[in-house]
RNA sequence: GGCUGGAUGGCAGAGUGGUCAUGCAGCGGACUGCAACUCCGUUCACGCCGGUUCGAUUCCGACUCCAGCCUCCA
């Protein structure tokens, strides 16, 4: 089955070639460890996730690499008002990442190169730009691109570089050649932040990074880049100029982007202050909720982060795990059997069409009306469809949690202890009403009932007994 | 202003040249002591104007509006 991907370079959704059978190079720009990370980081950080698990379940053998920013001014200001050591700063904030991903359930990538790690390639790669006069020392000592010289300069966004120079936006400095170039080193005095080198005592800019990092665990020319989306311009252009003037060769075959998250209709942005943090959000929300809510829309789509949004998705995975909870030991089918499933069939036609979790979601729906339908008629398939539907979820990185505790959580963690009322507790009044419901006393029931509704804790009759879950 | 992408039913959100998206909500029914869960049925739709076509929400063009990038940001 040919796997299609919407490519930015061209703006067409294109059949995926592999540079070696198989095989798939990804390299996502990672996070700039400056300060906590937000909801549109996880929005990257789900996405690629759910495509790589996706990818890797279809047999291609994935090289996942995703990058970690972990110098640049950004942080060295942040070190700076911390009154702290800047690697203090950045060792922080990838043990908080790190946390965040494992509570979104994001798998580790392969690999995860940090830029003060790869200083040695930084420099070379500038010192290869500045023999090709591709890059100039200024004389403030910075280094910067002469984006003049690269024809290409552009192509990515489709921007036009004498519109770029009369946009007011472009920062003047004395000290460059022409106001488009960027820096490529930025010169450092000996008690600042820097490393020794040919180029002379500095740190590296923002973009260059990602080309040394990317170019020395993928290769000059690999296969996907991804990322958030603001990054094709500047941060993406400048990585292609600077790449392909340094190999001069095609430095990426597909570029893939993420759509933006935007919190109650309004743009997020640091300057707006109006980003939530993921460790805010998982105060309120199931991690698997946020994950869910995230994947719930293309990737590629504007996605709203709203109450009334993470409320629905709560709903939804509700509707998937209420199906499974009779269902919690059945045991993950192998590849072979999950691929015979023509529920399976139609999921994987909608994740190769540039990865539509939406549409593989619809179907997993519909496989949850049939499950219910033939558990309600005790047919015997139905173990089996549970155990297909668990196995869709696992494709995306779904539905792995116990049903019954995911359920008796109601959708946010830790909450039953702060509601007042343990599960021993809720044991009781069920208890109690069941004597009263024999009893034919249903006034009594209806009321521990509705008293338990006020306590957020729903009762679901059945012949086998009542069970609960919070809302 | 330039460059991208979008406009679908009450909301969210896919997709298609002519028969169903899907979820939530609503309505009717089954189940239930009554509910909840679940099932069955059902209402509600494709921004606006032209064109192509036997037929367009789907293709083409104009228009209007919205969002993202062009400034730190994933």
């Amino acid at each position: 089955m040919t796997l299609k991907i919407y490519n930015t370079l061209t703006r067409k959704k294109e059949t995926f070639r592999p540079i070696r059978e198989g095989e798939i190079g990804l390299y996502v720009c990672g996070i700039t460890v400056y300060d906590y990370c937000h909801i549109g980081h996880a929005r990257v950080l789900v996405a690629f996730d759910a495509i790589t698990r996706y990818l890797r379940s279809q047999d291609w053998q994935v090289n996942y690499v995703r990058n970690i920013t972990d110098i640049d001014d950004k942080i060295l200001n942040r070190a700076a008002e911390n009154n702290e050591d800047y690697t203090k700063l950045t060792a922080r904030m990838i043990n908080a990442m790190h946390e965040d991903e494992r509570a979104l359930a994001v798998l580790e990538p392969d690999s995860e190169p940090r830029a003060t790690g790869h200083i040695d390639n930084i420099i070379n790669m500038i010192q290869n730009l500045v023999d090709n006069h591709y890059a100039y020392r200024a004389d403030n000592g910075d280094i910067y691109y002469r984006v003049k010289r690269f024809p290409d300069y552009g192509k990515l966004t489709n921007i036009n570089l004498d519109e770029l120079l009369s946009g007011a936006r472009v920062e003047p400095d004395e000290a460059k050649e022409d106001p488009r170039d960027f820096a490529l080193w930025k010169a450092a005095a000996e008690d600042e932040t820097g490393w020794d080198s040919p180029l002379g005592r500095g740190r590296p800019g923002w973009h260059i990074e990602c080309s040394a990092m990317s170019t020395s665990t993928l290769g000059e020319t690999f296969d996907i880049h991804g990322g958030g989306p603001d990054l094709p311009f500047p941060h993406h252009e400048n990585e292609i100029a600077q790449s392909e003037a340094a190999t001069g060769k095609t430095f990426v075959h597909y570029w893939m982007h993420a759509g933006a998250v935007r919190v109650d209709d309004e743009k997020m942005s640091k300057s707006l202050n109006n980003f939530f943090t993921i460790r805010e959000v998982l105060k309120k929300y199931h991690p698997e909720v946020v994950r869910f809510f995230l994947l719930s829309s293309h990737y590629r789509s504007p996605i709203n982060y709203s109450e009334d949004n993470l409320i629905e998705a709560r709903q939804g995975l509700e509707r998937f795990y209420q199906a499974l909870r009779d269902f919690s030991d059945v045991a993950l089918l192998n590849d072979d059997e999950l691929k015979q499933s023509s529920w399976y069939k139609r999921f994987t036609e909608a994740m190769n069409d540039d990865f539509n979790t939406r549409e593989a979601f619809a179907a997993m729906y519909d496989l949850v009306r049939e499950l219910n339908t033939a558990a309600r008629e005790q047919r015997s398939d139905a173990r089996h469809l549970a155990a297909q539907l668990k196995g869709l979820g696992a494709l995306l990185g779904l539905l792995d949690a116990d049903p019954e505790t995911f359920l008796q959580g109601g959708g946010t963690l830790g909450q039953s202890a702060s509601d007042g009322l343990s599960e021993q507790q809720i044991e009781i009044l069920i208890t109690e009403r069941e004597a009263a419901k024999t009893a034919k006393d249903y006034a009594r029931a209806d009321e521990l009932r509705e008293q338990l509704q006020g306590l957020g804790v729903i009762l679901e009759d059945s012949r086998e007994g009542t069970r609960w879950r919070r809302e």
